[in-house]
DNA sequence: CTCTATAATGAAAACGATTTTCAGTAAAGA
DNA sequence: TCTTTACTGAAAATCGTTTTCATTATAGAG
């Protein structure tokens, strides 16, 4: 399970195990949208009651220093998290549900060649992301 | 020059002409990179002494509506504004100095034709955003 | 299994960015 | 010039996030 694999990880970067944490991981690491950490909060106390809000943004706080979740930015706003893409993938919103899928396979390659040509710029990164409808939502 | 178009569009949407506003329009129609209402505030209180920074958001706000400018989406933050781009163009971004240039022409056509068979999505817009270093600052 | 150092906790306070409220001011049309 | 009302800046309120601090509990040592 990826709650097991995020609190292993944790642990092996020095930092323990505490039921807060566990609630965070285990809401998190099974979402299937971007949580906010208000969200997150919510739902993780419905796990354990004491939970406190400072408790959630400090655990988002870690699991992204671990790059385990990424923050999404969206015309909403970009408070959100999901779990991180793995390797050279991008999102993909449903605007309707907020379902996040990852796709791979851009070819930007050739484009990002021609805009630095054109521009004179070292391009270094790039971000795409992708807005639509799931096949539930459509 | 840019700045009078805008007035004459704020003005066209029956907002007033005033000091306060031209200060700011000013200062946003001719900044190079991305400024935040602070950065905004800053530099038009050069101009105008009694500015509010109130006034600054508001004003924002109504060029913003009026698709003037555009929100910047960047790894530090999300509050700053730059001069919206016209038709179908994206963002390239300097990593030194925060200079913003559009460019236009990105083929992905054939690239979202596969995503969206691969998920089940129907894609209906997509963002791209490029990062690197401008000629000066390579 | 107990002890101990210290990382982690939650509550409250502080903080920065943004929005709302409000009474006074000034733009623009009559 | 007059009048309506949009606009203003200051202060207060609000929202999301971070810091502070005294208390608790994890995890490694003994």
């Amino acid at each position: 399970m990826l709650a097991e694999t995020w609190l292993k990880a944790l642990q092996e970067h020095g930092y323990r195990l505490t039921d807060a944490r566990r609630a965070v991981v285990e809401i998190v690491a099974l979402a299937w949208r971007a949580l906010t950490p208000l969200e997150v909060f919510d739902q993780a106390r419905a796990k354990y009651p004491e939970l406190g809000l400072v408790t959630v943004y400090r655990t988002l706080e870690k699991l992204e220093e671990l790059h385990l979740i990424q923050r999404v930015h969206q015309p909403e706003g970009c408070q959100a998290f999901i779990t991180a893409s793995q390797g050279h993938q991008h999102l993909l919103l449903c605007q309707n549900c907020g379902q996040v899928m990852f796709f791979e396979g851009d070819d930007l390659d050739t484009l990002l060649a021609s805009i630095a040509a054109k521009t004179g710029y070292a391009i270094r990164e790039h971000w795409l992301q992708l807005f639509g409808l799931c096949r539930n939502c459509q």
